[in-house]
DNA sequence: TTTAATATTAAACGAATGTTTAATTTCGCG
DNA sequence: CGCGAAATTAAACATTCGTTTAATATTAAA
């Protein structure tokens, strides 16, 4: 039971690099180990491996989002800045999974592993769409884009997870290494995302 | 000579909905309905297409950065804008081929072409970030993270550009049809990224 | 019209893909 | 130990891939 595991461990880290189409079983198999028949014995298919590591690993990358939206003790702002920080703690935590769901939401190949992508992110889409909504009704917020910021939220994370070598360039410093495993990083992610929606929702720099 | 134009105009719709390695040559063929045989014959071999799709449309996505940025005229704030004007307007005409440079960011499949998008990136990225830098030491702006600036203008782009159905999921209206090509679409992103950016660079609202 | 270069076609090619088969090994349990 | 189920293996499988071939059609110039 041991194999089933490790398959896993191994063929999401090359999904992830390389992407599903273009990771070959005997790719997965070699690098594992462990002999091609394996991979469909164990999971039937290599698309089966796919839906096991997405059935897996999915929970690890449940947002509480839903929860700190309906948290009473909380106003609008903290809730926005609580799920900043809970999507960059759980994205940089799981960023090769992350990384797989992302591609599944860009591509649309395996419809299955797709709309499950594209559920999950546009759930959390609305729910930090409407805390936003909420706050600008209660003119906590001034007057912005809810569904702009979530992209912005969002977007700037993406970015700075798809492309290790564009992180290495510009993050790693002269010894071009990859920060993402550094806590410093994540929290300088957090806190930029962070302060750059606050003073957007919140600032009274009300250019037009 | 025509056929090769309208084989590479199908071909970068089809990368650009399905990414290059699952997009087959007969894909291609059949819906730009020729026969398989001339994609080879026309460009050598089906990564021939794609580099032959880079060289041409690659000079359409020139921004025009390095001027903006040299403008003595205008101030970093002025400057920030027209950046983020320039880079909205262009990404959005050439959408399609922009989602096939982005798939080559991601992916280290095809080195010629991912190497070359990396340059194109991280040298828009420099040039994006000594601006903010500039402002900063101006005093123009306050203090703040130009690399992680840059990583939301740019990561709130592509992430509307990625994913048609989220797109359409949040921004379609209630028929749910493809904001991208309405004008207001892209006037309402670009002034979101320049409120945003703004506020967070100049406002007086100095947290922390 | 003739001719030679170019463009297009149908068919086949070899290589690589995911999967299956059948034999063998390993393991848990009486 | 002995036996049956599960795990693993090497080999072959059919299919699909990108590409090539050789024949035909089209084009443009002489």
């Amino acid at each position: 039971m041991d194999t089933k595991e490790h398959i896993m461990d191994i063929g999401m880290k090359l999904f992830s690099e390389k992407g599903f189409d273009s990771t070959t079983v005997r790719d997965i198999a070699s690098k594992a180990k462990v002999n091609i028949a394996l991979i469909s014995y164990h999971f039937g298919s290599k698309e089966g491996l796919l839906k096991n590591i997405f059935q897996e690993k999915a929970l690890n990358l449940q947002f509480h989002i839903w929860e700190i939206a309906n948290n009473d003790e909380l106003n609008e702002l903290q809730k926005i800045h609580k799920i900043i920080e809970n999507y960059a703690d759980i994205i940089f935590k799981n960023h090769e999974f992350h990384k797989v769901m992302l591609r599944e939401l860009f591509s649309s190949n395996r419809e299955e592993t797709h709309s499950d992508t594209i559920d999950i992110f546009s759930e959390n889409a609305k729910i930090v769409i409407s805390v936003i909504e909420k706050g600008i009704k209660k003119k906590i917020f001034k007057k912005a884009d809810p569904e702009l910021c979530f992209a912005s939220i969002i977007g700037t994370i993406h970015h700075l997870m798809h492309s290790k070598i564009l992180r290495k360039r510009i993050f790693g410093g002269k010894e071009k290494k990859d920060p993402i495993m550094e806590p410093s990083f994540k929290k300088r992610v957090t806190k930029h995302i962070q302060q750059m929606i606050e003073n957007h929702l919140i600032s009274e720099n009300n250019n037009k």
